[in-house]
DNA sequence: CAGCTCATGTAACTGGTTACATGATTGA
DNA sequence: TCAATCATGTAACCAGTTACATGAGCTG
């Protein structure tokens, strides 16, 4: 359940409405927490029936902009939550299912996909490492900092495992294909 | 919508009942995909209906084992399924949630809790190594090996990636501790 | 035949997704 | 002023989780 400690993290680093929030979650957030502007809204309202956030103009409803902030009680949960004890969510992996039916019924279409994702991690680790290059030329220089520039890497070290991966299943794909034929 | 084509997998590799299924599913296929015993006994209801699978005894319900195999159509629909295209998952971890959260709320007890996350992923890189040597000491011979050690190496490689985050996470934390003290 | 375990099954709930609706604001 | 867009919101649905129930078969 980590959407509505994402979303009180995220208007502690800045106050703002839900949809900024929903803007927000389809850059810097979104790349490790995904949330549709459906979810934030629904959440949003809980929130503030909680008591962890509250409104910063009182005004009214549909169509109209209304930004929240986080309220004492908010921060504590959220102090509360981040040192919860969880445990590692085991690798849950489409592709690792397809390779498996592969395996079983032969060759398929599978490599074509592969390919194509290849490009798409290639592209979004080079989107990253410029990020990288970009907000974080000496790495972290104050502790928020530092951590920030963590998450990044792990976002660096995700891609770059997958495009060794999609290139090592390409390599075994193509070459059990030859050899089929 | 992996499940029931994970189910039509395991089947084909070796027809079995849903309560077998469930064991398998806590070991190998398990590592990469999960279902508990109620979701794969809905599933096998459905996939019987969609007439994509056949009970091999043909007796009665509850209480009874019953053992399934896949029909023609459902081997079919595997191989359509196996070629289509897939949008690749983006990252989502409550780890980097907690991160970002330590970073604006500063320090709390998120490095116990990645500790003994480090502990575990490495028990888990240890199993898999295990297994890689004692299966597939020359790699695959076969295409059907290939793949399966292929799969394998996955999870070797994403726990590798993890002991390695963890241990940049402790490092970023523990030295932050110490400049915040 | 009592009690245990195995195998199958039902029900309620949760987080996330998809499709759609409506009020407010803006600008040609 | 009206069409486009922005901001908020409702509803139905889906996959996965948790808790619990019940029939069948085995063992002491």
């Amino acid at each position: 359940m980590s959407l509505p400690h994402a979303l009180l993290t995220a208007l502690l680093e800045r106050p703002c409405s839900g949809s900024e929030l929903a803007g927000r979650f389809d850059r810097s957030i979104g790349f490790f927490w995904q949330a549709t502007h459906q979810q934030i809204y629904r959440e949003l309202k809980r929130l503030e029936e909680l008591g962890w956030i509250t409104a910063l103009e009182p005004e009214a409803g549909r169509g109209r902009k209304r930004a929240y902030q986080v309220l004492p009680a908010g921060r504590e949960e959220l102090r509360r939550w981040t040192g919860e004890a969880q445990e590692p969510k085991p690798l849950r992996d489409e592709l690792m299912v397809r390779l498996r039916a592969e395996a079983v019924i032969g060759p398929t279409d599978l490599v074509r996909d592969i390919e194509s994702r290849l490009a798409q991690h290639l592209e979004k680790l080079a989107l990253y490492q410029e990020i990288e290059r970009r907000d974080f030329p000496d790495g972290g220089v104050t502790r928020q900092r530092e951590l920030q520039h963590l998450v990044l890497q792990a976002g660096v070290m995700a891609e770059t495992l997958w495009v060794d991966f999609c290139r090592k299943a390409i390599a075994v794909l193509s070459e059990a294909d030859v050899a089929t034929h």
